[in-house]
DNA sequence: CGGCCTGTTGATGCGACTCAATTCAGGTGG
DNA sequence: CCACCTGAATTGAGTCGCATCAACAGGCCG
């Protein structure tokens, strides 16, 4: 059981190069959760009893307005991490994670982990590595969202999909986007509406071909263009 | 000069708790440099060699459009760290970081540091804590910028400034804004003319009163309910 | 004094949110 | 197999917040 949980820990970034027993503490001291689509995982203001790594499924980081409307922080995928910013200071958890799809989980409890921590250099400096990119990521969302509009971050967004799944951006590459539309529209800042809307613009301008979720580059020029932008 | 050094470093947040001779080899690595007003220490998309720890004068961290519109993601205090992330993550810095004032900074260069970082576990805590906190931060502005309009924001920014002043947010309270109002259109994601008619319409409502760059706050509850959405 | 920077105020236009109606796809049950 | 329901997506019309452009006042300093 344990040494399951111990090659499971091996393939995630977190925990790569750390020493094996290191590895073998982490594996005791992690519990399995799962949950199903639609709930909440933890929410903004709870106290933050430990962190998680989610091993399957997806997970949606949300602030939430009083009424209803909500903005997606993040997007969490396999192999990363949930609520570790909270953990390190020692506080409240500052948004919602509400699962997508069916999910599994690990579990760490903050003192466990906060024990590890200090044994293992090599995690320390890991944790360190994965905030890093976590607040290189928030920088980006706060310049994109300060400073531009939404077809600015839609088109920054569609070339960065286009580049995760294909290496590079390209007239007559294709992609689907990884959630539904209205999902998306809450990652970008604004509402379905809005996002429909440009969608349509940059569909008629021959920028993109849009089939259902699947998105087809046409003039990736103009795209770029239009993400340091170019009115259009 | 390395004793002194170390006094200094002592100080700080990031060094609170670290044993003597870790503190002691900090001062060894540790380059004062000096800045006068008004010229970048860093920019955004130079490689990071290291960061700074302001010990006197203020900065801003900006992110620029190309067209020489700006964000301020954070206001530099002294004690406060600059280009952490970015040294953690291998690579360039996210943002720039320019002086408002004369300045007087610390710098520690990345290999050094790492290094350090490996040999002293309440370092990394404190590091790891320190990047909480900047996550944390992070995460408050996106919400603020998403969700919120000006009113909303500013009046949020207000009552924190109140409560940093007071220790609480009443009827009588008066505090210097501690930048200029065109800083602070830009850190609160606007331009120094919406700033501007904003806070005259807060005067004329009678929640707080505007003598220069001196507030005091009139209404508290009413600004708390501005301050979470309510129109004005 | 004249230039420069900061801040204020007015008029205007555009982007995007709101509200509302409609279509469509997928899933469920009779 | 079809009727029904639900949630997602689309489209239109109306409104509002705020950025833009422009003019101007006050303070500071050479």
């Amino acid at each position: 059981m344990s040494e399951q949980k111990k090659d499971v820990l091996r393939k995630i970034y977190l925990f790569s190069g750390v020493a094996d027993n290191d590895l073998e503490a982490l594996a005791r001291v992690a519990i399995s959760r799962d949950f199903p689509r639609d709930v909440p995982i933890f929410w903004e203001g709870k106290e933050a009893l430990g962190f998680y790594i989610l091993l399957r499924g997806q997970v949606k980081l949300v602030k939430s307005s009083w009424e209803g409307k909500e903005y997606i922080l993040r997007l969490v995928a396999p192999g990363e991490t949930m609520g570790e910013a909270a953990v390190l200071a020692e506080s409240t958890y500052p948004v919602s994670a509400i699962t997508l799809e069916d999910c599994q989980t690990l579990f760490f409890p903050k003192i466990d982990f906060l024990n590890l921590l200090t044994s293992s250099p090599r995690l320390a400096r890991n944790m360190l590595a994965t905030m890093s990119h976590l607040l290189y990521h928030l920088t980006r969302q706060l310049e994109d969202l300060s400073l531009k509009e939404v077809s600015a971050r839609l088109a920054k967004y569609l070339q960065e999909r286009c580049q995760e799944s294909h290496g590079r951006v390209a007239a007559g590459l294709s992609f689907d986007l990884p959630v539904t539309k209205t999902h998306l529209a809450a990652y970008l800042g604004t509402i379905s509406e809005t996002l429909s809307r440009t969608l349509a613009r940059f569909k008629a301008l021959g920028v993109i071909q849009v089939e259902k979720s699947r998105i087809t580059i046409e003039e990736p020029e103009l795209l770029g263009k239009i993400a340091t932008g170019t009115k259009v």
